[in-house]
DNA sequence: ACTTTCTATGTGACCAAGTCACACTTAATT
DNA sequence: AATTAAGTGTGACTTGGTCACATAGAAAGT
């Protein structure tokens, strides 16, 4: 229990909050999960609040024929708004989360939460200021699906993710799923910049020669 | 001032916390906004949390070629979560708001509302609400741009906007603005179900005859 | 080393939707 | 009646997504 009562302070750096910790302690578990591993589905119905002792996760929306979309990725001491949201909202996931590395999470069950929210000011604040950043994210998302201009979102990803030595470790198909796209189109872009010898092809990998912002 | 407090009280519907709505309004101000004002631009910097006390506004964002799409519309008793956002991020709009009626707005500065809102855990949770449903509808806008299947999302527009005559009284640009399309293909696309005998298209007006969910 | 089996990449054909440019039509105003 | 403004129609073109493959490189087993 300590364990708990240790990552909750941490995660939601309220230190001086020993009373709202402890409550929020009743029923709330530590649960590890492997890298990989799903958290939820579209169509889920949310029961317990999470928040992340350890590790980043992804949230990322799918369509149909298999594209994806990462929609925000979350870090150590963050909600998923999601969650969040389904709970307060009593709807379903419209996304699904990822574990991206092995994960420490706290869990809480939906009835503790609603009741101690209510009596814990901080808690509602560190939420609320995460809100506000996915709402921020998100509506960031939107603007660059409707504006559509594949070429230079591919571009600042690229510079984004490129390491030390002018790489990117990416496959075309995670470019895609990063940028909402598919991977055709990743690879067709790419080819393109390619030939016009900004970059260079290699299986998992590319390298930048020219490309700057 | 005493409009202030009675929109205050049933924008926020405290009644029964008389406290929390007297410190709000240290600085609080009440606002008549003409219809089709725009309230707010994309880059703009946010100075003041605002609460809708009557009438309703749109949040939209738009392309450079002039193509628009709505995010989510606010009524009596909701605050704009973009406005908390760039609040609590210090980050500009990434979108405008535009008076869909005469509206009263309820304006606290930035700064009271920052210090305010740590005392009044109301005021937290009634954001907290707000912000809950913002995220699901802007996923769900998320995900109907991810999925491109303007047709079906023409078809439930029309459903949605039809009046008890079978009319819809919207010009294709609305129509376009709603979706986040643009007027010639919704034009087209209405054309095709004229033909296939579905509705029928007139000046500013649409009339359904077999169009079913 | 060789074959099987993944995973990653390349490419053509086609389709849906957005953009551009302009014509045409209906309604409102002077 | 003439003019203006708003709404609509349409062709040509471009971008991006989808489908159906082909090919290539890596990894693992025999």
């Amino acid at each position: 229990m300590t364990d708990v009562l240790n990552s909750l302070a941490q995660a939601l750096n309220t230190s001086n909050n020993a009373d709202g910790i402890i409550a929020l302690s009743q029923g709330a578990s530590l649960i590890e999960i492997p890298d990989k591993h799903r958290l939820f589905a579209s169509g889920d119905i949310c029961e317990n609040f999470v928040l992340i002792a350890e590790g980043t996760a992804r949230v990322q929306i799918s369509t149909r024929t298999g594209r994806e979309m990462i929609l925000f990725r979350l870090e150590a001491g963050q909600s998923c708004a999601l969650t969040t949201s389904c709970l307060l909202t009593n709807s379903p996931y419209y996304a699904e989360g990822i574990a991206e590395t092995p994960l420490k999470l706290v869990s809480i069950p939906a009835a503790s939460f609603r009741t101690t929210i209510n009596n814990y000011p901080k808690l509602a604040m560190n939420l609320l200021e995460n809100y506000a950043q996915r709402i921020t994210q998100l509506t960031s998302v939107i603007d660059r699906l409707i504006s559509r201009d594949l070429g230079s979102e591919l571009k600042s990803l690229l510079l984004q993710k490129v390491n030390d030595h002018q790489q990117i470790k990416l496959s075309h198909q995670k470019i895609a799923d990063e940028l909402g796209s598919s991977r055709e189109v990743i690879s067709r872009k790419l080819k393109a910049m390619e030939k016009a010898g900004l970059l260079k092809l290699s299986r998992g990998q590319i390298t930048l020669t020219k490309l700057k912002l």
